[in-house]
DNA sequence: TTCCGACAGTGGGGTCGCAAT
DNA sequence: ATTGCGACCCCACTATCGGAA
């Protein structure tokens, strides 16, 4: 089993001639072995997914006889984007029925090539990987194989990055054109470039930490307004270092109310263990999309707004 | 000696399955 | 029937430590 290589956070290198540019997709990582017997896939960590998405069945015949370990993203597109809330609808269920199937269809997008007729590419450098894979010509029915732009065409790269950012899609992935595949290692050979967004917010609220976050808060609840009333919208656990936690511990103490500060009533999964504050700390969090509840979806802390009154604190637009 | 990469540990939104209530 | 919990997916981030430089 090769276990799937990651990217770290970073962003668009200063050398763009060494580098490929590739689109993320907000998916879940899978492995494809395929031969002429058949389809196997694995997600990350080596877990069979075959019987959850047989849509990857098809890559038998696209291979031709070849056999093949493939590394790619399994993608459910919602008007054209990739979605992983629609995802999730298929992601535990082996042998889906032909109506989830229908209504939720997955495509199978390549970005790697490990093994081609037994032969191992890992050693390879990511170009001569690519063109490998080019070569296959894969894509068709379910399968993509959507290209790389070369990082060194800086315009192209304004006119992506404008493109994701637009289209709400997720980043970029930066791959050294020399890099080797390292299975398993979160190197600096693949960059991932997100496309995050900012929201001031209201913290309503917090849970108190555990572990070496005893005695301070776990995560801070949040609020925005919407057309005048204050809307609770999720919590942020990270982005805080030890400074900023004794800080916010020691300011939200003395604003602790007895009772809930948004519309509506608390949901169940923080009503349980939530302490509530008057709602008049305004901070910052980067987030990468609202969920259908309209919670911030991987929020990370920013820093208190003290510029800002709470009343200003409204919701940007592009919220669900 | 200093610095950096890998890891552990904290936290988030969500799904599903199972056991306890 | 409902609820809670853990195991999975996706993830951000900080603190720590040992080995590389």
């Amino acid at each position: 089993m090769i276990e799937p290589m990651l990217a770290v956070t970073g962003g668009l290198p200063d050398d763009p001639e060494n580098w490929a540019l590739e689109l993320k997709w907000d998916g879940v990582r899978a492995l494809a072995e395929v031969g002429p017997e058949g389809v196997r896939v694995l997600a990350r960590r080596g877990v069979p997914i075959t019987s959850t998405y047989p849509e990857l069945g098809a890559l038998a015949d696209l291979l031709a006889g070849h056999r093949a370990v493939l590394d790619g993203e399994i993608v459910a597109f919602d008007r054209g984007r990739p979605s992983f809330e629609r995802l999730q609808r298929r992601m535990h269920v082996p042998d889906p029925p032909r109506r989830l199937l229908r209504s939720v269809p997955v495509r199978y997008v390549v970005f790697d090539l490990l093994e081609l007729d037994g032969m191992p590419l890992l050693d390879l450098p990511y170009v001569q990987r690519r063109a490998l894979l080019e070569d296959l010509e894969l894509a068709a029915g379910p399968v993509e194989v959507p290209p790389y732009l070369p990082a060194s065409d800086r315009e192209q790269v304004r006119e992506l990055l404008e493109y994701t950012a637009r289209e709400r899609l997720e980043g970029l992935i930066a791959k050294r054109l020399d890099s080797r595949y390292q299975p398993g290692r979160r190197t600096d050979a693949w960059q991932k470039i997100k496309n995050f967004r900012a929201q001031e917010v209201v913290v309503v609220g917090w849970r108190s930490g555990q572990g070496r976050r005893e005695g301070t808060l776990g995560s801070l609840l949040l609020g925005v307004h919407v057309r005048g009333s204050l809307r609770y919208a999720g919590h942020v656990g990270t982005g805080f270092d030890d400074a900023a936690l004794d800080d916010l511990t020691a300011r939200l103490r003395p604003l602790e109310r007895p009772s809930w500060p948004c519309e509506g009533v608390p949901p169940r999964d923080v009503a349980r263990d939530a302490h509530w504050v008057e709602p008049v700390l305004v901070g910052e969090v980067a987030f990468t999309e609202w969920t259908a509840d309209g919670r911030v979806r991987h929020p990370s802390w920013r820093g208190l707004r003290s510029d800002k009154s709470p009343e200003e604190v409204s919701l940007h637009e592009g919220a669900a």
